[in-house]
RNA sequence: GCGCGAUUAGCUCAGUGGCAGAGCGUUCCCUUGACAUGGGAAAGGCCACAGGUUCAAUCCCUGUAUCGCGCACCA
């Protein structure tokens, strides 16, 4: 026979015909009915928040990867009897989607400002109807086992309402301030930035040696009349409050208290001595622009000085710059205040030097420092409360090594600048004031503002289970631990698992601007969902970084075949046996028992079937994933087809072993398909689903794979 | 500057204080009734380098090199 079962296994005739399936069947919700009594585990509840995506985009590798974990953590729960949810949803990604809207407009020779501010936020929402959902489509394509009618939108009313609620909880603590300080500021988004949200990169630059004149005319040797100071950023000096030494810099110690005249300028500025000056840099004297420089603002703050603040949100100079400056561009004020010093001989050398310099991890161009008036979240009391949930264990990093990575910036944080200047977003709920709120303000809410009813927020919060990508252990996970620990009074989730970056076969980032990024979306619509989220946990081993490689993909394909066949093969040794094993009803059944061995093939395949039941358990609940996979391939590949098929074939030839040996086939069979569905879900159940059509059962759901019982012995 | 990770077969990676492993690739044999997307066999490794601990080190310790990644500085 193989009339049931093609003869090799067709991902594309099954995949999406088993996940509607599974959706019809209302198995993604927790709620739904378990065919299976005496199920320990029936009122426990195990909950999973998906790292909402951004609705700017598709999925990437690494978001195959992530949801693959969930989807394992998940399917492998719901069949243990826990009422398993999963939460989707999506982030509307302030920055990233406004400039994605703004590029469209561009092409229509549009600005935002040309359409105004309401008539632009409509165009954001038609975005977000239009793209929002063609990531959770193709969650879907992958076997994602969400609970869909859980569906989340960072900006959807209620999670309005939770934003503003979290606001006035903080507002009223004080812990939230307005004030003018000088920030990040990226001129091309016409916002400012958090320190997280820059992204620096190496560049050579040239290092400018400055003479700036002694007011006395001279040194008390009587030789030189100048102190020469070094920067990269020439422009800056019109906005120059003071020359900065080291304290114990012998050099320049008769200095200190002294002035020097700023050139370029008619300004006398004072030379002060600051611990944050290094000696070593440069001529160990430093100019200080208080206004353009946050190290320079606190230097400035502690000695007083004035704040000149010369350049402009759009990028250009400002009047205290200067009649000769005013309306330069930065560049373009470079140019000619070094031109202007030369003039004036005062340059004394210019060298060449690489440093990092910081862009907007948005739009990449370079960041400015500038003062302006933006709204803080105090961090001291928030931090603190993170930094204990993570040192007392009650939240838990795996691997543990990135703990560091969470404390060391909540060591030395600083306050969190949470509003931004664009559009699109949680409007600061202040009269009066049109910025918005960082996104991650709203994102550090996802765990428990995504429940609207009271009582799924009872039933399904704190979560157990993050699974997310390292870098965004601070933009998220630490903010999500000290939201839940202040907002609901218990860190969101326990665990916390890091997963590794996909990278290129050589070992580059995938990134779709330099090209090297690869849609998963070709490899599912070539090789199916199932052997994709093969290839990605099979080479997710430890948690080193894949360098992703076709040849997984083409292991996983053989591997399904490999199952389809030795199912079809099983199936019709068994198809004219009158044993119960057949049967579905019997299969589930918790009282289903161990067939006995007659032949040592028989006691082999048993014990190793017992041995890579309890591994696949213990490896799936310590994260072990690409572990379970391996054992598991090994174990159905070498021990159950090559070694049991092959005796069971001489078996089935004695009439006095045909029936046990039958009884045996199905009963490994069934249990692999189980241990199995976690990882390559599609064709377990399809095949499950012949196994019931042999037992005449097919029509009841309840006999569906996705909440058999899981294997636990 | 500080820190983290890696270095094992041609490639991608597991692994263990006691004969070195997988997938893919390569070579040879097998068109046997589940599967040629298969089966059987084989070749291929000074486990980065140098010291140390040990009866024994690829594994533990110290150092070096190379690659990758964070953080800080980035005047």
């Amino acid at each position: 026979m193989s009339k049931e079962l093609d003869k090799a296994y067709e991902p594309k005739k099954v995949e999406s015909r088993i996940y509607e399936m599974w959706e019809k069947s209302g198995f993604f919700q927790p709620e739904a009915d378990r065919s299976w009594a005496d199920n320990p585990n029936k009122k426990k509840t195990y909950t999973i928040v998906i790292p909402p995506p951004n609705i700017t985009g598709s999925l990437h590798m690494g978001h195959v990867l992530n949801a693959t974990i969930q989807d394992i953590l998940i399917r492998k729960k719901r069949m243990e009897g826990y009422q398993a949810l999963w939460v989707p949803g999506t982030d509307h990604a302030g920055i990233a989607t406004q400039n994605a809207v703004e590029k469209d407009l561009k092409k229509q020779g549009l600005s935002r400002y040309d359409i105004g501010r309401e008539e632009f936020l409509n165009r954001v929402w038609q975005w977000k109807e239009k793209y929002g959902n063609q990531i959770l489509e193709q969650l879907k394509k992958i076997g994602a086992s969400c609970d869909w009618s859980r569906l989340r939108f960072t900006m959807d009313n209620a999670y309005q309402l939770e934003v503003e609620k979290a606001f006035f909880h903080y507002y009223k603590k004080g812990w939230i301030y307005r004030g003018e300080k000088v920030v990040n500021w990226c001129s091309r988004c016409q916002t400012s930035l958090s320190d997280l949200e820059l992204e620096y990169k190496k560049e050579t630059a040239k290092l400018y040696f400055i003479k700036y004149p002694l007011e006395n005319g001279s040194l008390p040797s009587g030789e030189a009349c100048f102190i020469t100071v070094a920067t990269t950023r020439p422009e800056t000096m019109l906005g120059d409050s003071a020359v900065a030494i080291h304290p114990s810099d012998v050099r320049y110690k008769n200095l200190i208290g002294q002035c020097a005249i700023l050139p370029l300028t008619d300004r006398k500025i004072p030379i002060i001595s600051d611990r944050r000056v290094e000696a070593e840099f440069g001529t160990g004297a430093v100019k200080v622009t208080p206004a353009h420089s946050i190290i320079d603002s606190e230097i400035g703050q502690g000695h007083n000085l004035e704040f000149f603040k010369i350049i402009g949100e759009h990028g250009k100079m400002l009047p205290l710059a200067g009649k000769a400056y005013t309306g330069l561009s930065i560049a373009d004020c470079r140019t000619k205040v070094v031109e202007d010093l030369e003039k004036q001989n005062l340059i004394e050398k210019i060298e060449d030097y690489e440093h990092n310099i910081a862009h907007c991890y948005r739009c990449g161009s370079v960041v400015e420092n500038l003062p302006s008036l933006q709204w803080f979240l105090k961090m001291d009391e928030l931090a603190k409360m993170a930094i204990k949930a993570v040192k007392s264990g009650k939240v838990k990093f795996h691997p543990s090594r990135w703990e560091k990575i969470y404390l060391d910036w909540l060591k030395n944080i600083k306050d969190w600048c949470i509003s931004r200047q664009i559009w699109w977003g949680h409007k600061i709920p202040i009269e009066g004031v049109e910025d918005v709120l960082d996104t991650w303000f709203s994102s550090a809410l996802w765990p428990f503002a995504i429940f609207e009813n009271k009582k799924d927020l009872k039933k399904f919060y704190p979560t157990n289970t993050l699974v997310t990508a390292r870098d965004i252990i601070n933009f998220w996970v630490a903010r999500m631990v000290f939201s839940g620990l202040e907002f609901m009074k218990k860190a969101p989730f326990h665990d916390v698992l890091i997963h590794a970056t996909i990278l290129t076969s050589e070992g580059k980032r995938m990134s779709k601007s330099l090209g090297t990024g690869l849609d998963p979306m070709n490899f599912i619509e070539q090789y199916g969902a199932d052997a994709t989220r093969f290839a990605l946990i099979w080479q997710t081993m430890g948690t080193q970084d894949v360098h992703w490689s076709v040849d997984a993909l083409v292991a996983g394909k053989k591997f399904l075949n490999k199952i389809w066949n030795a199912s079809r093969f099983v199936l019709q040794q068994t198809e004219n046996s009158k044993s119960e094993y057949r049967n579905p009803k019997q299969i589930q059944n918790s009282k289903f028992k161990i067939p006995k061995p007659k032949t040592q093939a028989d006691k082999e395949i048993l014990k190793k079937l017992k041995e890579i039941t309890k591994n696949t358990s213990k490896n799936i609940d310590n994260f072990e994933f690409s572990q379970a996979l391996h054992d598991l391939y090994d174990f159905f590949w070498h021990d159950f087809c090559d070694c049991y098929l092959e005796s069971s074939k001489a078996q089935m030839a004695n009439a006095d072993l045909k029936e046990n040996t039958q009884k045996i086939l199905i009963y490994v069979l069934s249990n692999s398909l189980k241990l199995l569905h976690p990882f390559i879900p599609h064709v377990t159940e399809e095949i499950w689903s012949k196994m019931s059509f042999f037992a005449k059962a097919l029509k009841d759901k309840s006999t569906m794979l996705i909440i058999e019982k899981w294997p636990t012995q």
